[in-house]
Order: structure tokens, then C-alpha cells, then sequence
DNA sequence: GAAACCTTGTAACTAATGTTACTCCGATTC
DNA sequence: GAATCGGAGTAACATTAGTTACAAGGTTTC
């Protein structure tokens, strides 16, 4: 794709800028639930947001995973940022929930721009902040929450990226996400069916209200 | 106190740089046990940490804990990096947990010297890669581990900041940085104690081997 | 349309953690 | 040195979450 559409981000980043993103970066598509960065790899470009959720997650030794935060646009993947500055590798993976466009930055472009634009530093700190709060806000959900507030937390930010009430998803995936077990999550479902959260159907969960 | 030792951290930064921390930084001791910041302060100053540990904290509103991480010497909290950029307030807490000797920066450097300074921006970026690994450590322990293991893991990192085996504390206070209740705590020690992992005595825990 | 497979519902049980209540003991206070 | 208090040990019980096992319906495949 030679011509970048770079008016979702024309607000965030001073005109100067703008063309240097113009001319290097890589604009690309990618479709629902493929997945983006895989534990280990070694990350050579930063991923700009203009449309798009991506779902992060963590996975143990054991294979365990536990879904932490979505990057939205707007923002980039602190992680990501992370690895390019450390030159280390990716501790997490990335999946996209929805499909996904965004335009890649070659790493080496990081820290020139960091001293030229002011706009690419708040970018960057912007991110970070915003990284560092989805992280508390998982960390607390797993220290301070019991599994049924964590599921209706999870439903609710899950329709809020979907923009869509009802998802089509199984009780194992959000199992999975939510590190738990499928028999778990369907028993806490269907109370939260009585009590008209949700609308329970085969590979499917609506919201109610 | 007027001439700055800045020998800790002459390596880290380049000598343009240590000038200007010289002329603008302020040193300070804080002693053992002390409030650094809290939750919901607005934060002024950078800290760099010469010498100790600190000891970061979250809690919700029901006033439960949670203990993040440690931050020792040639980090600083990016938290607090965070809260100066974004101009936010403390998300936590922070207590000194052996006496800090540390040099505090007023925030408006913050974003010149990252433009100017190529050791600033490695050094404030290391320091968010630190925190963002501990942070997934943090929630590793939460979400893979079982209290067991948490409090063996809280034992070892607690004798590697203070650099001693053996420490000063009650099991009422091991309960609250584990988010978890006394006579649980004090049930798995028993239970650690009986496994040779550690000797139990009053107000002190010693590590053994 | 029979077989195989996937998703969900449900019951019975186990394991981990938290809670309550009480005791004992050493330190501190008066 | 009697009274008080804080820290720790322990038992009994409650709650939350995880596990195993099986049944019942859809869906897909051939």
C-alpha cells in the first residue's frame, strides 16, 4: 500500500513528524484473531493504532494465560516500546480482537525522534502511562476482586472494544482469558443470567441494558 | 546538604548530565520505615535512588494492600516518571524500606533533558522496562501462583533488598503486603518452617541455607 | 442421517484460602 | 509484679474456586 491515510493520527503528532511517519512507516491489515507478537520474538517495529483492538496476554511455563489489557488506537503497545528500547524480546503476546489497521515503525526511528519531537516524547509517555495503569488495573482485579466481579469486568471491556453488545465467544475462551476453567466460568454465567446481566446462547453472550 | 556525592551513579549518566543534577538536584535521607509518597499526592520531584530500597505499595478503597515491587539503586519509580509526564497523581504508595539516600530532580527537567540527554532517555526507559517486568512479576505471582509459593518468592526478595537473611517483621505485616490474613500467613510458615525453609522466632524470620 | 465433535449444564467432590475464636507467651506499662 | 497488649499457634468452620464425570443438544463431516 504505497499511499498512508494518516488522518486518524493527525492530531497526536506535530506536521513534521507526520511526514517522517509518512515516509517510513508500513501500513498494514491485519484480520480478527491473528496473532501479531508471540512470547520471544524479537520486536523490529513499533505498531501505531489508527483502527482496531489488540488483545495482550500472558502465558506461563505451564501454558497458563491470563488476558492483562486491549491497546486501542491512539496508543501503542508499551510492551512493544519496551522491547525495541531494550533491544530484548517480547514477554507477552499480541492478538488482534478485531481486525486491525495500523502502520509499523522501524525501530531505529525510536530514539532520534524522541530528542526532535516533543509530540513523538508525549506519544511515547503517553503510552507508557496508560500502559502502567491497564497493568494496576489487572493487578488489582486479581488481588482484590473474586471471580465473578473479574468476569463482569472482562464482559464489559469485551463489548466496550467489540463497540457491540453481544460477542461471539465460548465459555472456554473466556476460561482462558480469565485463567480459570470452563465448568467455573459457566456456573458464575448462568447466575449472572439470573440475575439479567447477560443472555446466554450457544457461542454467544449479550449484555443486557 | 550542599556537595552532592554523585559517585553511585557517575557510570549511568554522561558528565554534561551530572553537571546538571548537580546543579539542580537536591540530595536527601530518608529513614527506614518512612512515607515517601502516597496514594493520590501529586509528585514534584524525580527521585534517583543512590542508596536502599523502596518498598511500592498499592491499595484499594476498602484499604487492602498489595505489595508491587522494590525499587533499589540506579532506578527510579517510573510511577513517578510516569506521574510527572502526565501530570496525574501517585496511583501508589511508596515507604522506604531500608533507609534511601536518593537525589531528587524537579519535574520540569524532565522533558529537556530528554531531548538533550541520550543517557537520560536510556535511563529513564530502563527504568520503565524494570518496572514494567516487575509489574508482570507482580501479576505472574497473582495469577499462576499459590500463596505458598508467593510468600516463599516475598521471603527471598525481601532478604535480597535488605542483604540479610534474617528480618524483623510480624506475620500480620507479611499479611498485608500478600493481601492475605494472618493465620494464614502464620499457618504457612509453620509449614515453611517445618520444611527446614526458614526458622521462626519472635518478630523475625531467618532464612535458611 | 449416522457418527463424531463441540458447547453447555449440572452434580458431587476436592483443594486452597479466609474467618472466627480461643489460648499462650513474652514485652511493656504502671 | 499485676495488668495490659501485641504476636503467634491452632482448631473448627465457611467460602471460593477448581476438578472430575457425565448428560444433553447443536454442528459438522462424510
Amino acid at each position: 500500500m504505497k499511499t498512508l491515510d494518516l488522518s486518524p493520527i493527525k492530531g497526536l503528532f506535530e506536521s513534521e513528524l507526520l511526514l517522517e511517519i509518512e515516509k517510513v512507516g508500513i501500513h498494514k491489515k491485519i484480520p480478527q484473531g491473528e496473532l501479531m507478537i508471540d512470547l520471544g520474538e524479537k520486536v523490529q517495529f513499533i505498531p501505531l493504532i489508527l483502527e482496531g483492538a489488540i488483545k495482550v496476554v500472558r502465558e506461563d511455563e505451564s501454558g497458563d494465560e491470563l488476558l492483562l489489557y486491549f491497546v486501542e488506537f491512539g496508543n501503542t503497545c508499551a510492551m512493544t516500546l519496551n522491547c525495541c528500547l531494550g533491544h530484548s524480546k517480547s514477554e507477552i503476546r499480541a492478538l488482534c480482537e478485531s481486525d486491525v489497521s495500523l502502520i509499523m515503525v522501524p525501530v531505529q526511528h525510536m530514539d532520534p525522534w524522541l530528542s526532535q519531537f516533543k509530540s513523538w516524547r508525549s506519544f511515547v509517555f503517553n503510552s507508557f502511562n496508560t500502559r502502567l495503569s491497564e497493568m494496576l488495573k489487572a493487578l488489582d482485579a486479581l488481588a482484590f476482586l473474586r471471580l465473578d466481579e473479574r468476569l463482569k469486568n472482562y464482559l464489559l471491556e469485551k463489548t466496550k472494544v467489540l463497540k457491540n453488545k453481544t460477542m461471539h465467544i465460548t465459555h472456554f475462551e473466556i476460561a482462558s482469558d480469565l485463567n480459570s476453567s470452563r465448568v467455573v466460568i459457566s456456573r458464575l454465567l448462568k447466575q449472572l443470567e439470573n440475575d439479567r446481566f447477560v443472555a446466554l446462547g450457544r457461542n454467544t453472550i449479550s449484555l443486557i441494558d
